[in-house]
DNA sequence: AATAAAAATGAGATTCTTTCGCATATGAGA
DNA sequence: TCTCATATGCGAAAGAATCTCATTTTTATT
């Protein structure tokens, strides 16, 4: 990913806008919160308000670059959409998140919605636990 | 569900949580927010404060009469919990909220946590998207 | 029924996360 | 390089939920 893809959006290519890109690529954490993000901005010598890590994410996340997601307990957390969808498993303990997907209960999902007369535009499914480590 | 429920829930009886559950169990809206708990005690001519709201509520929770959801956008919503577990479709054009309950995806979910070596404890399953009536 | 001790309440202050407003700075195209 | 639309940074503000603490209400006891 790259600045093409900034572009592609529809998105000026700025410094804030690339170096949080940058960030969000470079990380080993997959799930980061705005502030996370912003302080590891401040601790590489980036400069960039928190406001404008706020706002840029929310463009990425409009324009489907990042997904944000509400664990529990405080703030939203934002994720490089790269690998399709996915839910999530969160340690309660330690909050290591693992991705999942599985087809079948996409498919029941589909098929509430559809029984219900729904017409589904998006889903969160997020199971807490302890994990292997923590247990 | 009475006063006899506050005392085994090791709650003292008091008006505040006596009214507050004769709200939830009157109330044609099985989900609300503390703020529409809090208005409602006030339009009934109840002087309850919010913050008393947000504490019987979260006793409520703890001592397992009352689930709490966090839907999209802004404030958390409480339920009776009767009736057992379930998850929810929730319209995201006119709020409604149906619940439902599929075996198939509870299964899953546990064999998905057992794969990871995750135990667990709760879980979070919300499907949004357009309810009959709005689409 | 009266009383004392423990627990709950109300009001406002406070925290935390996120957004907003506006003056200044920056990027893209001419 | 110049201009203009757009983005940024900062502090203020909003929204949700919790906390503090003086006062009131319960419950247990007499």
């Amino acid at each position: 990913m790259e600045t093409a893809d900034l572009k592609k959006a529809g998105l000026k290519v700025t410094l804030p806008r690339m170096k949080i890109l940058e960030l969000l690529e470079a990380s080993t954490l997959r799930h980061q919160s705005a502030e996370d993000i912003y302080k590891a901005l401040l601790a590489a010598g980036e400069e960039i308000g928190l406001a404008t890590v706020y706002r840029v994410l929310t463009q990425f996340e409009a324009a489907g670059l990042v997904n944000r997601h509400h664990f529990e307990g405080g703030q939203a957390v934002f994720e490089l959409s790269q690998g399709g969808h996915h839910d999530h498993l969160v340690c309660v303990s330690c909050g290591k998140v693992v991705e999942f997907m599985d087809d079948v209960i996409e498919e029941r999902q589909n098929q509430i919605a559809e029984e219900n007369g729904f017409e589904i535009t998006e889903h969160s499914m997020i199971l807490y636990g302890r994990c292997p480590d923590c247990r």
